[in-house]
DNA sequence: TTTT
DNA sequence: TTTT
C-alpha cells in the first residue's frame, strides 16, 4: 500500500542505459550506500562496510542518468522497492531485488573527473553552476528518444545473465 | 550514507521468533505491499499485484512483532534496506536482500481473528484503546528473555534453507 | 532539492473541500501524529502528546480524501514540506507550514461510525472489502467536478482567517 | 504513529549554537529546499523557488552540526516534524512548525570556502577521503561539552523573539 | 530575513 | 511458497 525508499550513496561503476523493444529508456545502475557505524570489530581497522543497492529508471529519467552519473558519484535516490523473480536454466526461482526510482538527485558536478575513465563521452556542459544536477521526476513519455540506439529488439539486462523478462509491460508509470 | 525505506502491507505469515546463540531474539516476516496500480493488461481481470518483501527485527522490537503481529495484519514498517550475500551449497553467490526495521506500527488492533489460528498464544489485553497497537522504536537491550527457548546455538532463519550466517556480530544496533 | 514526508495518524476532523476559481478541488484536514515516546513527566500519568499537522491535498486526490476520510480516521500520508508566507491584516509576516500531500492511504474501512456524524453524507459502497481505502496517486487532471459547488471566486480557506492566496497558480503538479 | 521527513537543501546561514540550562545542546539553522519544478509563470524568467525549512538539532549532532555546516553548504536531514505553540506578547496564540533532526549528512567536503567567512574557526582535518562528511546519528548522551560554553541559564534561541519555552523537558530524546 |  |  506504500512503499517508499530514500537513499544517498555513491555509483559503483556508470549507468548501463538499454532500450525495450519498443524503444523505451531504461537505465540500471547500483548504489554503494555506506553503513549508519561501521562496526569495527575490536581491531582498530574500520571495516568499510556498505550496501549495494541496484537502481533502476525509466524513460526520461533513465536517459538523464545515463547522461550525467558515472562511476563514484555521489547521488540520492528516490522510489520504491520491487522484487521480481524468475526461474533460471536449472529451474529454480530466483529472487530479485530492485529499487525503482522516480527522482534522482545528482548530488556533485560533472566536472569532475569521476571513477574510471572508460572512454565514455564525458558530459560537457549544463547544470554546472549550482555546484549540483538537477535529476528530475520521471515525468516519462517526453523524450523518447528515436530508437535507433535500440537494437532491435534485444532486451536490456540480457548480457547481465538475468533472463530476458523485461519488456514494455514492465514500464511502472 | 543515507538509507531509509517505509511500508505499509500486510503479512503473509505469522513472524518467525528465533535467537542468536548469545540470545538475542530475531523476528523475520514477509510484507505484501500492493503496487501502485496494478496494470490490468487489457481484459478486465484485475490482476493483483504486490512485493513480497522480507523484514527482520532485532531484540525487543523483535519479541514486541512476535507478540502481536499475525498472517494478514496490516503493519508500518520503517528501516533500512540490507543486501547480504553468501556463499551456496553449490558454490555460487547468492544475494539476499531485506529491510531491517527500527520501527513497526501494528495498524489493526490484535482483538481481530488472525489468518491461522494455529494455537499460537493470543495477546489479550494492552493497546486496544486507539484501535492500533504500539510497536515501538528498536532501542534494543532491556528485556533479552530468557534464552531458554534459545535452542543452544541453533541459528536463526536455519531452516529457511538460507546459510547459518546470522551471529551475535550481525546485531545492527 | 528533495523534500518528502510521511506520516501516519488520525484526522482531527472531517476534511474541508473548497474550489479555486478555476473550479480545482482542494482539501484540507489535520493529522494528529503521536509523538513516539510521550515522556511520561515523572507521575504516572501517561501525558498525551502528538502534533498536528495540516496537510493539503489537490485536485482528484482531494475529492477521493473528502469523499473517504472523516474525523477519527487512521490515515497514511505521503507529500512534501510547503512553507507559505503571507502579509496579516496587521502588516506582519506570518508563515504556514503545511504538507502537500501527493499519496493518502486509508488505514481503516469507511463502514465504520467516525468521530463526529455531523449529518455529512457518508459514502456508501465500494473499497469495503480489504479493510482499508484505497486512497490514490495526485494524478490530477481527470474528474475536474463541475463548479458548481465553487462558490464563484471565494477561496479556499478564506474562513480560517487566512488570506485569500490560493489561486490555480498554486497547483503544484 | 509515523512522522518521517527527509530533506536535501542548503543552509542559509550558519547553524546557531545554544546550550540548555542544563548544559545540553541545541543547534538550529535553515535548510532552503528547491522545489521539484519552479513553475516559470508565462515569461521565460525561471522563479526561482524553494522551501526555507527550520531544523532543530540536539546533543552530539547539534555540536557537530555546528562544527562542520556553514551557510551555503548541501545538506541531508533525516527527521520528524514538531508543531509547537506558544502564546505571543500579545496573546495571540502562534504556531512554530520545525524538523527535529536525527541524523544530518554532510553532502559537501568541508574545505571548500564557505558563503560567509566570518571569522569563525574553520573545521581542519578529518571526513576528507570521501568527498563528504560524516554527520552522524543522534545518539546523544555521550559528549555533552563541559557546559562552560553555557552562559548560566540563558536560554537557547532566546534573542529570536521567540518566547524562552526550550528547557531540559523538551529533549526530544 | 533566506541557499546554489 | 505469499497478504486483503
Amino acid at each position: 500500500m506504500l512503499n517508499r525508499v530514500i537513499l544517498i550513496g555513491r555509483l559503483t561503476k556508470d549507468p548501463e542505459l538499454r532500450y525495450t523493444p519498443a524503444g523505451v529508456a531504461v537505465a540500471q545502475f547500483t548504489l554503494a550506500v555506506d553503513r549508519p557505524f561501521s562496526r569495527d570489530s575490536g581491531g582498530g581497522e574500520r571495516e568499510r562496510e556498505a550496501d549495494f543497492i541496484p537502481i533502476v529508471t525509466w524513460r526520461q529519467l533513465a536517459e538523464t542518468c545515463a547522461n550525467y552519473l558515472r562511476k563514484g558519484r555521489l547521488a540520492a535516490v528516490e522510489g520504491r522497492i520491487q522484487v521480481r523473480n524468475y526461474e533460471n536454466n536449472e529451474g529454480r526461482r530466483v529472487y530479485v531485488t530492485e529499487v525503482i526510482a522516480d527522482n534522482v538527485r545528482f548530488l556533485e558536478s560533472a566536472n569532475r573527473e569521476g571513477g574510471g575513465g572508460q572512454g565514455r563521452d564525458e558530459f560537457g556542459g549544463g547544470n554546472s553552476g549550482g555546484g549540483y544536477g538537477g535529476g528530475g521526476y520521471g515525468s516519462g513519455g517526453g523524450s523518447r528518444s528515436s530508437g535507433s540506439r535500440n537494437s532491435g529488439g534485444m532486451d536490456p539486462f540480457a548480457n547481465d545473465g538475468k533472463p530476458i523478462d523485461i519488456s514494455d509491460d514492465d514500464l511502472p508509470f
